[in-house]
DNA sequence: AGCACGCCGACT
DNA sequence: GTCGGCGTGCTC
């Protein structure tokens, strides 16, 4: 008899592979029924029941006497030989073992879960027996909304009546219970309804997208334009493009806290709201989703860059909007590049990429420049506004105490604003009251007990906060090292800081300090951040939360407290992330009918940096960059690999480390080199111990391979831990 | 990842 | 004597 391929009948031999860490699959015997390749399955591994998919056909070479067999199917549709490719190519790239990825593509509540149903009530027959106030509303919303079904509560809480009302009409046959799977598809969008009037170039960048994602074969896009140019109006065609295919879209936001706006724009341009993927749905709707878009019930998914590992039954269209932005690099667990795995999954299913930013990144640069990107522009901006007028305050001839941040210059500036009742941001990026704490008697700074981090001061929470592990301390009286009382000073500013000297400066202004650590929840801090869009507050004083995309009409002044911070220390890529970052909040100022100005006050107003930033010359920081990363053969144009070796003994770390600098043989053979081992850029976490090598090849170079053979040198025992960051995104 | 097996120090 | 520390190795 004829079997399809990939079938596998009762009792054969098949390879899965499990979410354990095993370096390879195991053989088990095909259930009861049968099993296709790619089945997700639960097999039995020692004493325990564990995830795995049906990898391929047994491999033999292991006692047949003791192969056991698969428990049971899962009850999802099985992985695609796409995602499967893409979780291998991942695996290679990342040197993540593969047990790992497939972990990532299994992160889903409720997978092993029976096929169960759920209650739905809809309008039955007849009419109530006697008609209430409280029936007749029930009554009413069933009538509005013809053939829609609602769970019990839901049909109560519409009609503003208690559950008891509508049992009362199931029980009368006049409410209809029915049973319904427990998962539902996600609305239709509909792509036909009319989108926003594009101008000139936002229509033609659409047009181009949208032929791209008509044609069905991979490709990647660099869309760029200044905040408020239409980015999203121009990709939400794309997706239009992509939905009237039959495939499916995925936007990628860098923040959770994004997604509320964009739900409302994909909402207004399709009539409904698509499926979302991010640390802050719940379980259910987690659960729904991984189906749905495994069964083509979800056609838009918006989310996390874990919503890469989704089963996509048709891989369309991936956006990635902010890519710039370095949250998309996964900087524990598996360490992974969101915007390099989105080309990666889009290469191999045929699908297209737009990497949306005002200010990309210059790797993106560089594949545009390789010829590898496509690349589209949006000039113009909504409306009268324009990027702001962007000025230096030179802080070297400003008469300011040390402990104050805000210069005179900057100060009659916000003055203005006040009086002509327009908004002001003040723009720090540090978080807390004061970055360092020191004992003004011994000189001691305090730090945290387990990592090598100092504490910065939170005084809305009274504590002293680790920004590495999160611990927290109340801030002590006494100096812990010389005993002496009384002496502890905040140094530095910080937010709260700020907006203690903001309501000094300023006293009759509403002065409203905006970082992410006040709020309880995204949805408190995102409703805040509306009303002060509304002109809930005179000054915004805020970390780099307030560049990412949020709309503020009526603010015209932006002053950038510290526009050197981040240009400090040898992070080869400080400077392109202050160049985007004050870039980003300078774009937040006059985007209404007002013309905005953004202040920064710098202690090197000559350094390249600022000058570009001034100017507002960005190709011409992008090429200073570019040729200087060139020269110095890092990246994009060299390639980089950091390895973290972790363990509560120093001695341990750096033995290994300085042993593994030594045999390093498989990388010299690339033309590859170690630099190292040298203590972490934060050389102690939770009470362990960091060392760093960073190896270092040719653009060309098989790092992957190489280092993989080098590596396998190496046995680590006992509590070392290692960690591989191919690309990593800071390096020192 | 778990979990068992196993080989050395301080207790009843 | 034996309870238990966690290093080592296996799981189809």
């Amino acid at each position: 008899m004829a079997t399809a391929p990939g079938w596998f009948e009762a009792g054969a031999l098949v390879a899965v592979l499990t979410t354990q860490p095993l370096d390879r699959t195991l053989d088990y015997r095909a259930p009861e029924g049968g099993c296709f390749a790619g089945a997700f399955v639960e097999v039995p591994l020692g004493p325990r029941k564990v995830l795995g998919v049906v990898w391929g056909a047994g491999e033999g070479g292991y006692d047949l006497a003791k192969v056991r067999s698969v428990i049971r199917v899962l009850d999802v549709a099985p992985m695609r030989d796409e995602m499967r490719a893409f979780l291998m190519r991942a695996a290679d790239y990342t040197l993540t073992p593969l047990p790992a990825m497939l972990r990532l593509a299994t992160r889903v509540p409720g997978m092993g879960d029976a096929p169960s149903m759920r209650k739905v009530y809809a309008r039955g027959v007849g009419d109530p027996d006697r008609m209430t106030d409280a029936r007749a509303r029930v009554m009413d919303v069933l009538d509005e909304q013809d053939g829609a079904v609602f769970t019990q509560k839901e049909l109560a809480d519409l009609a503003g009546v208690g559950v008891g009302v509508v049992k009362g009409l199931v029980a009368q046959g006049v409410v209809e219970e029915r049973e319904t799977p427990r998962d539902l598809p996600f609305s239709r969008l509909d792509p036909e309804l009319p989108g926003v009037d594009l101008t000139g170039d936002q229509a033609a960048a659409a047009d181009a997208l949208a032929d791209a994602v008509r044609a069905g074969v991979y490709g990647t896009t660099m869309l760029r334009g200044v905040t408020g140019s239409g980015k999203t109006e121009v990709y939400l065609e794309a997706v239009a493009a992509c939905l009237r295919k039959g495939r499916q879209a995925l936007v990628l936001l860098p923040e959770i806290a994004l997604t509320a706006e964009f739900l409302t724009r994909v909402q207004e341009r399709f009539g409904a709201m698509p499926a979302e993927w991010h640390s802050g749905v719940t379980m259910t709707e987690r659960r729904r989703a991984w189906r749905m878009v495994g069964q083509g019930g979800a056609q838009l998914i918006v989310g996390a860059r874990s919503a890469l590992f989704l089963p996509y039954r048709d891989l369309g269209l991936i956006v990635v909007d902010e890519e710039h932005d370095t949250s998309y690099k996964q900087e524990d667990g598996v360490l992974y590049s969101a915007r390099d795995m989105a080309v990666l999954r889009a290469s191999i299913v045929g699908a297209q990429v737009v990497l949306a930013s005002a200010t990309p990144s210059l790797e993106t640069w560089a594949n545009v420049d390789a010829g590898k990107y496509r690349a589209l522009t949006l000039t113009s901006r909504y409306g009268p506004a324009v990027m702001p007028d962007m000025r230096a305050i030179d802080m070297r001839s400003e008469d300011l105490p040390g402990s104050r941040w805000v210069s005179p210059t900057l100060q009659r500036a916000v003055e203005a604003r006040l009086e002509r009742g327009e908004q002001s941001l003040l723009f720090l990026n540090r978080r807390g009251y004061a970055p360092v704490t020191i004992c003004r008697a011994c000189g001691n700074q305090i730090g945290c007990d387990h990592c090598d981090a100092r504490m910065v001061e939170h005084r809305f929470l009274k504590r002293l906060v680790c920004h590495q592990c999160g611990e927290t301390k109340p801030v002590p009286e006494t100096c812990p090292a010389c005993e002496v009382d009384g002496k502890l000073a905040a140094v530095g500013p910080g937010v709260e800081r700020m907006g203690e000297e903001a309501a000094l400066l300023f006293p009759d202004a509403r002065v409203e300090v905006l970082s992410s650590d006040m709020y309880s929840s995204a949805r408190a801090l995102k409703a805040r951040i509306a009303a002060i869009a509304d002109g809930d507050a005179d000054i915004i004083i805020g970390t780099q939360l307030v560049a990412k995309g949020h709309n503020f009409p009526k603010l015209t002044l932006v002053g950038v407290i510290d526009a050197d911070l981040g240009l400090q220390g040898s992070d080869l890529r400080a400077a392109e992330r202050t160049f985007q970052l004050m870039r980003q909040v300078a774009g937040r100022a006059g985007r209404a009918e007002k013309p905005g100005v953004a202040l920064l006050q710098t202690f090197q107003p000559e350094h390249p940096v600022i000058r570009a930033i001034l100017a507002g010359d960005e190709d011409r920081f992008w090429s200073a960059e570019a040729a200087e990363r060139r020269a110095a053969g890092v990246p994009p144009y060299g390639r980089m690999a950091g390895i973290v070796l972790s363990a509560p003994d120093v001695q341990a770390v750096f033995d290994l480390g300085g042993d593994m600098a030594r045999r390093d043989g498989p990388l010299r053979r690339i033309g590859a080199q170690v630099y190292g081992p040298a203590p972490a850029p934060i050389a102690r976490i939770r009470g362990r111990h960091r060392v760093r090598l960073l190896v270092k090849a040719d653009k060309t170079a098989p790092l992957q391979v190489a280092l993989a053979e080098w590596l396998r040198q190496f046995r680590w025992k006992g509590d070392i831990r290692i960690s591989v960051d191919i690309d990593p995104q800071s390096f020192y």
